[in-house]
DNA sequence: GCTTGAAGTTGACGCGACGTCAACCTCTAC
DNA sequence: GTAGAGGTTGACGTCGCGTCAACTTCAAGC
C-alpha cells in the first residue's frame, strides 16, 4: 500500500502536466515532499486531495493567488467564489459593450465602404464647420469671446486645427469609455478625464480662463449644460446620456478644483 | 505652422502615455522620425492619423499584432474586425458557462454548508459503493469479469481506490469541459481526452484488454453506450448530453485506434 | 559659470500561469 | 557500456505596457 506517488503518476491521474505541478510547488501552492533537497518530489494522499480542490477552483476561473487564499484561510470558499462571480459578471458586461462597439463599427464600414477614412481616422479637416457654433458661443459668452475664438481658430493653421480636433476626439473616447464602464462621475478615473478636459480647454486661446491657465468655473459648468442640451455637442460624448455623465463629472471637478470663494 | 510634434505633445493630445508611444515605436507599430539616432522622437501629421486608427482598434479590443496587420495590409479592417468579433463572442460564451458553474457551486455550498468537503474535494472513499455496479458489469461482461474486477478493487487498498477515483473525477471534468466548450467529438482536443480515457481503462486489471495494454474495442464502445443509457454513469459526465458527447468521441477514437480487421 | 528643472533617451524588471527547450543526473534493462 | 525513461534545476517567451533607474541635453535664473 504505497503512501505516495511520483510526479508523473499525479500528472496522469489528474490530467495536469508535470510542469504545472512543479510550478505549484515553486509558488508554494502545492508543496511536495522531498527525500533529499534535490531528489524526486513525492505526493501523498493529502496532497492529492488538495490538488483536487485546486483544480476545481482553477476550473471556475480563480487565479492561483485567490486559490491559495481560499484554501488556506479555511471556511470562506463561498466568499471567494462570490467575489469572483462579481468580477466575472463585470468582465461579461465589458465584453458585451465591446461586442456592440465592434458590431457598430462593422455595420458602419459595410454601409458606406468609402467612408472608411472618415470612420477609421476622420481627418476632420473637412466637413467640420467651426463657425456653425457661432450663435451658441456668441450668445453665451458674448460677441467678443466669439471674435477672439474665431480669430484663434483661423490662426491655428491646418496643423493646429487638427491638433485641436484630435484632442477633442481623444477626450470623446475617454468620456465614452468611462460612461459605458458604469463609473461614478465622482470616481478617480472620471475625475482624471475631467482634469484632462479642463486642461485641454484652457489651452485654447480666447476661452474664458485661458490667461489664468485654467478655465473659468462658470464657463466649465456652462459647457457641461450645453453638451447635454445640444445634440450636436452631445454626439461627441456618446449621446445625451454620455453628455450627462460628462456634465456631472465636470460639476464635481469644478466644486473640487475651485474651493469656496473662488470664481 | 509646425510640421511635427514632440512625444509629450502627442501624449497629451491623444491621452496615451509617452511610454506607450515609445513602446509602439519599439515594436514598429508607430515608428517615429528621429533627427539623430539617439535624439528625440518627432511625430508628423501622418503619424497622428495612424495613431488615431491604432487607438480606435485598440479600444475595440484588438491586439497590437492584429492592429498592425489590419493597418498595413490595407483594405481588410472589416475582415479583421469580423474575426475579432468571433473570438469575442466565443469568449463571452466561455464566460457565461463559467459564471453558471460558479453559481451552481455557490448554490450547492449554501444549500448544504456541511457538504463542503464533499463538493470541494470529495474524498469519495465513503459513500461510493463499488459493488452497486455488480449487476451491470456482470450482465455485460460476464461473471468472470466482475469477479476479477471486484478482486482487483478490494486488492487496490485505500490508496489505490482513491487513485482510481481521482482519475475518474479528473476525466469527468475534462469531458465536461470539452462538451461545454462546444467541441466536435472528432476534434483533436476531444480525442486527446478519449485517449486518456482509454489509457486509464486499460490500467485497471480485470478490464477486458488490460493484458493487451489497451482496452478491448467492444468494451470501449459498450461502455460509451452504458454511460448514455444509465443516469448513474451519465452523472459523471455532466448528464445525458455530456455522456452522449463522451460516447461519440469514444466511437471516433475506437474507429481510428483500431483499424480494419482489428478486434 | 553653476545650478536647477523639464523633457528626452535607453535599459531592465514585473505581471500570470505556465509551455518549451536545454543541460544534466540517476536508475534500470539489455 | 549504453540506451531509455523519468527525474532535476534554470531560463526564456508570452502581452502591453507601468514603473523605476541612470543618464544626457537644453534653456532659464542666480
Amino acid at each position: 500500500m504505497d503512501m505516495h506517488w511520483s510526479i508523473q503518476e499525479i500528472a496522469r491521474l489528474t490530467g495536469v502536466t508535470s510542469r504545472t505541478l512543479r510550478h505549484y510547488d515553486a509558488v508554494g501552492l502545492l508543496p511536495a515532499v522531498r527525500v533529499t533537497a534535490s531528489g524526486p518530489r513525492r505526493y501523498d494522499r493529502a496532497a492529492l486531495v488538495r490538488l483536487q480542490r485546486i483544480l476545481l477552483l482553477r476550473d471556475l476561473g480563480l487565479g492561483l493567488g485567490d486559490i491559495a487564499e481560499a484554501l488556506d484561510s479555511e471556511q470562506d470558499e463561498a466568499k471567494a467564489l462570490r467575489r469572483h462571480l462579481d468580477s466575472l459578471r463585470a468582465e461579461q458586461h465589458r465584453l458585451a459593450r465591446q461586442i456592440a462597439s465592434v458590431e457598430r463599427t462593422i455595420a458602419a464600414l459595410e454601409k458606406d465602404p468609402e467612408a472608411k477614412e472618415d470612420i477609421m481616422a476622420k481627418d476632420m479637416l473637412d466637413g467640420f464647420d467651426h463657425t456653425q457654433y457661432e450663435q451658441e458661443v456668441t450668445e453665451r459668452w458674448g460677441r467678443d469671446a466669439y471674435a477672439k475664438s474665431d480669430a484663434w481658430w483661423r490662426g491655428l493653421g491646418k496643423d493646429g486645427q487638427q491638433q485641436w480636433k484630435v484632442g477633442a476626439e481623444a477626450l470623446g473616447r475617454a468620456w465614452i469609455d468611462a460612461a459605458e464602464a458604469g463609473l461614478d462621475p465622482a470616481s478617480d478615473e472620471a475625475q482624471a478625464v475631467a482634469a484632462r478636459h479642463a486642461e485641454w480647454l484652457s489651452s485654447i486661446p480666447g476661452t474664458p480662463g485661458h490667461e489664468q491657465g485654467r478655465p473659468d468655473k462658470g464657463y466649465l459648468l456652462g459647457l457641461g449644460d450645453m453638451y447635454v442640451a445640444d445634440d450636436r455637442f452631445a454626439a461627441n460624448y456618446g449621446g445625451t446620456e454620455g453628455a450627462t455623465f460628462v456634465r456631472d463629472a465636470l460639476r464635481v471637478y469644478a466644486e473640487r478644483a475651485y474651493p469656496e470663494g473662488e470664481a
